[in-house]
DNA sequence: CGAATTTATGTAAGCGCTTACATTTCTCAC
DNA sequence: GTGAGAAATGTAAGCGCTTACATAAATTCG
């Protein structure tokens, strides 16, 4: 009882302290702490109040040496600003939680190269699994995770041409959907504000929606007026301020996401264009904004928080079965609101 | 070279992989990688090359194990799906990455008993240091983390009363100055909706600041009528109507952040009382919300991407050189804008 | 030029846990 | 009571890396 003060100082209680006060071997009280089950009850029991007493948790490097895994998913997402991916992100990370996983988060700012980096830091600081946004980006990326077998779940995104596991909503027929209810109202003349397309499959399917639907209607999607700026709501206010300065004015701006939607809603006040009545704006993603603005933004719902809740059911399954789930399409709803009308004559 | 297959299938490149393949000890292969000015440049160049013809990336359960740290560092906080959260959260991501740390993080959900159950477990997946919202909670929670000697860094609240590492600004002087331009205006009867104050410090500040600043201006502080309510722009719509449903209306409704002022203001709006000429509303944080509105709400103005990058700053600093920072006080500013005039007598 | 330093590299002992396999202890049918 | 098989527990070999310490090589200086 009486060993170096060092080996009690600042040195948490291992394994071997626990195993040696409730007298039994290091296997057993391992195997309490992992699978319980294969423990006798009485065995348990001691184990457990030893684990108590001497305030034992154990060692994350070892347990993750020794198990090859570490309980740990990474996500990667452009920006938790944009409330679609906050939104998402919260919804992960609760249902993560509850099947015993911990989140490991980095941002790409919407550039690949960043993005690539934080794919090899997330696998470097041992995330099990990958959720990524969106199909598009450099195969090498898809290659080097296979090659460490890090499993990969992309969302946002559900493109049926992919094979690999996915969860997401068709961007483009949901886009197309919404365009074709403004074209129906008899719009002619349509100008678009997008996301940079380049990089981002999300924003690219949207705008080849409302290039179908146009199509549809017969009109020559050619004639779009098509503006891409960076997400911000000073940006979509530019855009529309730029669109709306040309001589031929659209009749309605569908615009890539709500945050842009917005900021074109505020330049059509500013420059005392009436919406809807002058100009139709509709959104994509249907966050908070779109209903605190007056008049409320017609927009595309898209179910964040499920997708992010699914999101982490399926990776938690492809982590204990070793399956490959095959993608997931999600239902998106159109919002019709006060943004959108038919253009006056 | 004709070893059993499984030798290679799926097994990635060890250090020793690496070291054999250039001709060195493992011991500078690891130095390459951790202290490279150490190795002669010629040797280092020899097992870089040697790394990247591999394709060898360090284990992290192994590096973790020996060295005795993770590179990583946990966040806990209320929600990311609050923009104010999610903001200083995504700078923070960015300056740990910078730093080379990586981010964990969780969500309490505003509950003390779930914050308290996520330090157990991001303590247990091997962060080196947390990042908490707020100083209120169970003081076995800081016990149990300066045991296992985990560094703590408190913010979103500056108390020069508490002596551990903090980085904030001072909730109720902040509050308590925008409550004094209120009053200045000439209110006498005045309304506040808070969040739910248990455990919730940053919250009982901002209703302290108020108080003060009726104090200051010989009112009663048990005259405010205080409404406390979660976060959400629902329930401040909800508390607003209560308010408004009151026999002696206040002429001002202070919010205890911007997206209950939001909730209250489509009340207002709603009941066709006039904002400000009939009520004068003020929220707290300045998020995008809160100009997108109309009239544009006055509120004060939170510096949380500053925050979020100094928080990560000093994490940085306080596990490189065990260092105990003093608690840092961020300025807020105010924001007047249309929701407060004066009182229509 | 050789001793004293300094610099570069190697050796090997862990870090604390999991788990395959070995051993012991029960159960229970006959 | 016995032996076969199941259940509980123990033994010990790693997992892949870092780092204190030992050694060897290069440099400095009287």
């Amino acid at each position: 009882m009486n060993r170096k003060l060092s080996d009690t100082y600042r040195n948490l209680p291992t394994l071997a302290d626990v195993a040696r006060s409730a007298g039994v071997s290091t296997a057993t009280v391992s195997r309490c702490l992992n699978s319980p089950a294969q423990v006798q009850q009485a065995t348990r029991d001691r184990v457990l109040e030893a684990v108590t007493t001497l305030g034992y948790s154990p060692n994350f490097g070892a347990r993750a040496l020794a198990a090859r895994r570490t309980g740990t998913i990474g996500a990667i997402i452009p920006t938790m600003e944009n409330a679609i991916f906050a939104r998402a992100i919260q919804a992960f990370q609760e249902a993560l939680h509850e099947n015993g996983v911990t989140l490991l988060v980095a941002s790409s700012s919407y550039s690949p190269e960043n993005e690539a980096d934080q794919v090899r830091t997330l696998v470097a600081r041992g995330a099990d699994a990958l959720m990524l946004i969106g199909h598009d980006r450099d195969p090498g990326i898809y290659e080097f995770l296979e090659r460490r077998g890090v499993p990969v779940l992309v969302s946002w995104a559900y493109d049926p041409t992919q094979a690999r596991p996915a969860i997401g909503f068709d961007n483009r027929r949901a886009m197309s959907a919404l365009a074709d209810e403004v074209l129906r109202l008899g719009h002619v003349r349509i100008g678009m504000i997008s996301a940079l397309a380049a990089g981002n499959d999300r924003a690219r399917d949207r705008i080849e929606g409302v290039r179908d639907a146009m199509r549809a209607h017969g009109l020559d999607p050619q004639s779009l007026h098509l503006i891409e700026t960076p997400y911000s709501i000073g940006n979509g206010a530019e855009a529309m301020a730029g669109m709306m300065a040309a001589p031929a004015r659209p009749t309605a701006v569908i615009c890539g996401n709500d945050v842009l939607a917005v900021g074109a809603l505020q330049t059509a006040r500013q420059m005392g264009i009436h919406v809807p009545r002058e100009v139709s704006i509709t959104g994509f993603d249907d966050i908070e904004l779109a209903t605190v603005v007056a008049p409320a933004l017609t927009t595309v719902h898209v179910p964040h928080r499920e997708m992010g809740w699914q999101a982490a059911r399926l990776l938690v399954e492809m982590l204990g079965g070793g399956v490959t789930p095959p993608p997931v399409c999600l239902e998106t709803e159109l919002c019709l609101r006060g943004t959108l009308a038919a253009p006056s004559k």
